[in-house]
DNA sequence: CAAATTCATCGTTCATCGGCGATAAACGAT
DNA sequence: ATCGTTTATCGCCGATGAACGATGAATTTG
């Protein structure tokens, strides 16, 4: 989706970066992943593969995508790259998650 | 994703509901649309058609995965079939996003 | 009854996702 | 310098998603 840029507020970006957020979190394993990162704090690659039955890539993969959302930081750390969830982004998803449904319950 | 089964819980099974919500709301047009829907209440699949610059048959497919994921309920009312946007299965997300947020920023 | 309207579904095309193995890059240790 | 470890990326594949046009069923209107 490439919403690596700022992205001046167009009517469709709003619902456009919430989707790529919904996205992110559309698969259970990235979901459970995400729980592990926030037991954990700060992990490398290789403790979530060891925790999950999936492969190395596969891994890799999910967590980049995690971290393209934004829900995930990520700092390469020579050897053992430094994956670590970020707090103000999920409770800022919760967040709008809750101004969606206010603005869905409150309009009639 | 084929969760219309009540699925017994299994360990996955709570991320796998949450993660086909999520999937339900990974779609620009689905917010929109969804929003749209709280506007007016209750609507037909036309309406959406003339808001939106996208074809029938795409509407009635979003709608459809709206309504598989409860978000919105359905009743085909002879001509207009009738869709309505279900606040509490909103509300239930939004209190799922809080509780998976505040189980990941309260741990550690 | 015939024509028009509304809508869901089917089939098709194209793009994206999810998973894996293989490979390369970066680094530490020997 | 070489080897083992860790990780990201690439290429591939099957499956799924997104969009559309066409078709048919149900219903309203002429």
């Amino acid at each position: 989706m490439n919403l690596t840029a700022p992205n001046l507020a167009r009517p469709f970006d709003a619902s456009r970066l919430l989707a790529q957020r919904f996205a992110a979190l559309s698969h259970p394993a990235r979901i459970d992943i995400l729980k592990h990162l926030a037991r954990l704090d700060a992990c490398c690659c290789g403790d979530v593969v060891q925790k999950f039955d999936l492969a190395q890539s596969t891994v890799s993969q999910h967590l980049k995508v995690l971290v393209e959302a934004g829900l995930v930081s990520f700092e390469p750390d020579r050897r053992r790259s430094r994956y670590r969830i970020n707090r103000e982004a999920l409770s800022g998803l919760s967040e709008s998650v809750a101004t969606l449904v206010s603005t869905c319950c409150s309009s009639r």
